[in-house]
DNA sequence: AACACATCTGTAAATGTTTTCATCATGGCC
DNA sequence: GGCCATGATGAAAACATTTACAGATGTGTT
């Protein structure tokens, strides 16, 4: 290749890293030489001299998922913006798997890294830090984590829920959670909910809480037994709008209404949401600009790696009330 | 690292890449070492050397989409079997743009390639060839293509959803349909349609057609504002089902029944339109068949360059028919 | 003991880029 | 014309691994 333009690959390097600095004539010469030779420079060697990839890696449960996806569009595109690209592993819920595919995108030499929760294995974790990786924890947000952390909190998401159908008078609620296997997320929001529970002096009895895939038919139909077999409460406290969308539309296939019959509040507010009939009224999480704010943190923490700046982002919650909640009808 | 474990660094390669090949106490002694050492490979050197980097590429319109990221994961994982990592990236329906991020994947020296459609910039689709990267096209497919090609025929898929309602007797439909700017399978799917209709001998006014958005709030927007305004279809076909649960949305938000008072159909069937009460009625797409036949293709390029098969799948499509459509009743 | 053979390991070359330093050319200024 | 500053380019080292080949060691057979 430099033959052909009949400089020294020094030149080209610099024609593709700073185009500014070589004359326009020589400019002029490899700009054609790449052309006719279909030539395409190895990112891989060069990240061998420079030690840098301009990959990012991000490691997530699954991609198959409303809210994680819009997280991860922002991601990538803000990435894209400093010309940089994501290099995407999903563990399916798994935090063994996530060790081996910590590594081998350590192996890749990914520029940095993130990591959806704040529970992962030892292992995981000490690969990272052992390797000297930028890294951030995504999705959950607990203060005084001496990691990178941005998120929202998930106890708080959960307590939300319920003050807000505590506060519509709902006593009797039946909680279906997310699957807690290998997921703080899903952990903390029953936890704050029930929390709030607890606050109000109530208790829950075991058969008003119990646990749903992520998945909206399987969730309608485990809730739709539930609600058959297992009496009728007021109100739904969902883990994540899939799992109330799944609850609504239990419901509405017992001739239950919402929110006249039962109220419904989820947590999540994924695109599509606010379009039921009525709006699902949910906690929402600010999905986008945890990936926006991730992409800088981490581009941050690459080009300024002394730095060390402590990245800590709550992002706020909001509740968006729409149309499936509604009060209950005081005692006559 | 070699002279840790006291083994030249050959025997280190051939440890991580062929371990049966090094005598167990070698073997023992290079464990030991990489462990005190927090010692990772470096992949992309590797690369260089052996000219393989055990990453594909997988270029789309955009991940935030429930039916690609279930193709997505599924391919994924698929790869993950084999050792390979997906390296992901999103132009977000901008086919200049594909063409960069085309570039950037070579760069990386991916070992193979996946793009969305049949349409592609001819620059995007020469590169490719000079570099001789085995690729493939997948979602949209159409015989005769000199590019491997997996997916499933968009044409027929508008037709099928066609014929149902024209079987079902509905004679006034609307069509609201996708995006086709850059997406050639939107554009297809109309095709399709909109030759079953000619088929049977109907015309359809320009007043019934119209393009919706990939957004479920903005489709039911947009269909309920055609509506209230634009008289009474006695059946929607939607572009996918994204736009089916908007366009059934939109419907109940005026207080018409689904399917009583009006019929939608979608295509796709993603995950969740099951559920809908009545459960949508839709042609559905193969997501997961085209991820694990798209990994499994581009794998036996990887390892057979010189085979040449002439790959090509179309993956059937089925019509789900659950409770969104109705007969027309007969005049009296 | 000699030999063939198999198994294991080391040597050294090769890979394609970046980076540092040196060199060369050019032009302005005294 | 000599000098310095500036800008453009080249030379060469460095990077961490793989691979072909050679050498070493061990095993079993005659």
């Amino acid at each position: 290749m430099a033959s052909r333009a009949r400089v020294s690959p020094a030149t080209v390097s610099r024609y593709f890293n700073n185009p500014e600095v070589v004359r326009r004539p020589t400019r002029e010469r490899i700009r054609k030489a790449v052309d006719e030779l279909g030539y395409v420079r190895n990112r891989a060697v060069g990240s061998m001299v420079s030690g840098t990839t301009g990959c990012v890696g991000l490691v997530v449960p699954t991609i198959d998922n409303a809210i994680f996806s819009e997280m991860l569009q922002t991601f990538s595109s803000a990435l894209a913006i400093h010309g940089r690209t994501m290099l995407i592993a999903a563990h399916g819920y798994d935090l063994a798997r996530e060790t081996v595919l910590v590594r081998s995108l350590s192996e890749q030499r990914v520029d940095a890294l993130a990591l959806i929760g704040l529970e992962h294995r030892r292992e995981t974790l000490m690969q990272i830090e052992r390797q000297g990786i930028p890294a951030a924890l995504l999705w959950n947000y607990r203060p005084g984590r001496d990691w990178p952390c941005i998120g929202f909190d998930n106890e708080l998401a959960g307590r939300m829920a319920a003050e807000h159908l505590l506060a519509l008078g709902h006593r009797d609620i039946l909680f279906a959670t997310g699957e807690e296997r290998s997921n703080d997320r899903a952990a903390g929001r029953r936890k704050g909910a029930m929390d709030a529970m607890r606050d109000a002096g109530l208790a829950v009895p075991e058969r008003r809480r119990f646990v749903c895939p992520y998945d909206i038919q399987m969730s309608k139909e485990m809730i739709a037994r539930d609600l058959r077999d297992g009496g009728r409460p007021s109100a739904i406290l969902a883990g994540n709008d899939v799992i109330a969308q799944g609850a609504i539309f239990a419901a509405s296939s017992l001739g239950i209404r919402v929110p006249d019959d039962i109220s419904v509040i989820g947590i999540g507010d994924f695109r599509g949401s606010s379009a039921f009939e009525p709006g699902l009224t949910t906690v929402r999480i600010p999905a986008r600009r945890i990936g926006q704010l991730a992409a800088d943190v981490l581009i941050e923490m690459i080009d300024w790696p002394e730095a060390d700046f402590h990245h800590e982002h709550c992002c706020p919650l909001e509740l968006i009330v729409r149309g499936t909640c509604k009060a209950v009808e005081p005692a006559v």
